[in-house]
RNA sequence: GCCGAGAUAGCUCAGUAGGUAGAGCGGGGGCCUGAAAAGCCCUGUGUCAGCAGUUCAAUUCUGUUUCUCGGCA
């Protein structure tokens, strides 16, 4: 090997909002290139809603190997963290293989793990953070917002005081390892990416989008979305649990308990698609690595991900295995 | 037909002891370092149903018309 283990490992990435057609292209993409699919969306790990979270259906999947997708039982707690080190696993086996590994997906934070890196903090004690969750709960967030001030002023400052989820992460963090979250993002020494490679982001304009959505949860109804929302209450009738929290699931759920009309549960899902769509847009925006393109130009894309992997072997693999050869 | 209750922001509604009005949701914009399909922030002028009257001033009071919802016929 020419490289040592820790180098950023190569890898294509496509992103994008979800319904813009990410798994389609992927699959074109990899018929030229010869890629495994690795998926990078935090609620297609779960292996219980494959219809409702758009996963790639069986006859997708038979096309090229699939990675990361259906893993997790609905109890089961995800985080970029744990994703981050299965994916970087899985990448160092595509590569392995002679294969390129094309990480597919629309959770920005997880492609932003793999590759900026992640600072090295330790997995916290579910009870500290029960502890801290209880006490936002009876105390505010701005009380614990003041406390976070006290021992971290520079990230306290750049969180709103109602953030409870950040305020009780810095808070843990910073109980259970003695430093604060400001210092482990500091130590970028710790932290290089996992991988490297361009970030092509699927361009997709809500006008564009929008009847896509609408017509892929009629779709997703017709292949057997209730079904499937019923069969997983009888296997976690639990709705706090995490898979539950998707988007679709959340809204059937909501249905199955009689919470919901039908016809408000379909109204409420397409309304919290369209809003998470443009917050992925709004993600994917901000990010200066990102190349985009748009949404009809697919071919564009394929010749310049074919590019962009040749530059990436000659570059950053020599002749070490992994480069294919056109 | 009669009797009640309504008519205020895209939706559901609050309010003004008369000085032209505000919440939630939606919509729009943004943030994002281990829950990220999560979490959080910013953003509200609308003939206050129409017409007439009282008044310096009416969305607010009075009359009337229209419409909606109940009840009685």
């Amino acid at each position: 090997m020419l490289r040592a283990a820790d180098q950023p490992l190569p890898v294509l990435c496509l992103a994008g909002p979800t319904g813009s057609g990410k798994t389609e292209l992927a699959l074109q993409l990899s018929r030229r290139l010869g890629c495994e699919v690795i998926n990078t969306d935090s609620r297609q790990v779960y292996a219980d809603f494959p219809i409702i979270c758009a996963q790639p259906r069986p006859e997708e999947l038979s096309q090229c190997p699939h990675h990361l997708y259906g893993k997790l039982k609905i109890e089961e707690k995800i985080s970029a963290g744990q994703w981050c080190s299965m994916a970087e696993d899985c990448i160092r086996e595509v590569l392995r293989r002679g294969h390129v590994p094309l990480l597919v997906g629309g959770t920005g934070m997880y492609f932003h793990t793999l590759l900026h890196g992640m600072a090295p903090i330790p997995a916290i004690d579910p009870r500290l953070r029960a502890q801290l969750e209880a006490r936002v709960e009876s105390e505010g967030p701005e009380k614990l917002h003041a406390e976070l001030g006290a021992i971290d002023p520079d990230y306290a400052i750049r969180i709103h005081p109602h953030d409870r989820q950040r305020i009780v992460r810095a808070l843990e963090v910073a109980a259970q390892t003695g430093h604060t979250l400001s210092w482990w993002h500091a130590q970028k020494s710790l932290q290089s990416p996992r991988a490297q490679g361009p970030l092509f982001v699927f361009q997709a304009p809500m006008t564009w989008l929008e009847p896509r959505l609408k017509r892929r949860i009629d779709q997703m109804l017709e292949m057997g979305a209730l079904e499937e929302a019923q069969k997983a209450y009888t296997l976690c009738a639990d709705g706090e649990a995490p898979g539950w929290s998707a988007i679709g699931c959340a809204e059937l759920l909501a249905f199955l308990q009689g919470r919901l009309s039908f016809e408000n549960c379909l109204a409420l899902w397409y309304q919290n698609t369209r809003a998470y769509a443009k917050r992925q847009n709004t993600w994917f925006r901000g990010r200066k690595e990102a190349i985009f393109f748009p949404a009809e130009a697919s071919d564009q894309f394929l010749s310049q991900a074919e590019d962009a992997w040749q530059n990436l072997c000659a570059q950053s693999l020599g002749n070490a295995s992994g480069g294919r050869h056109a």
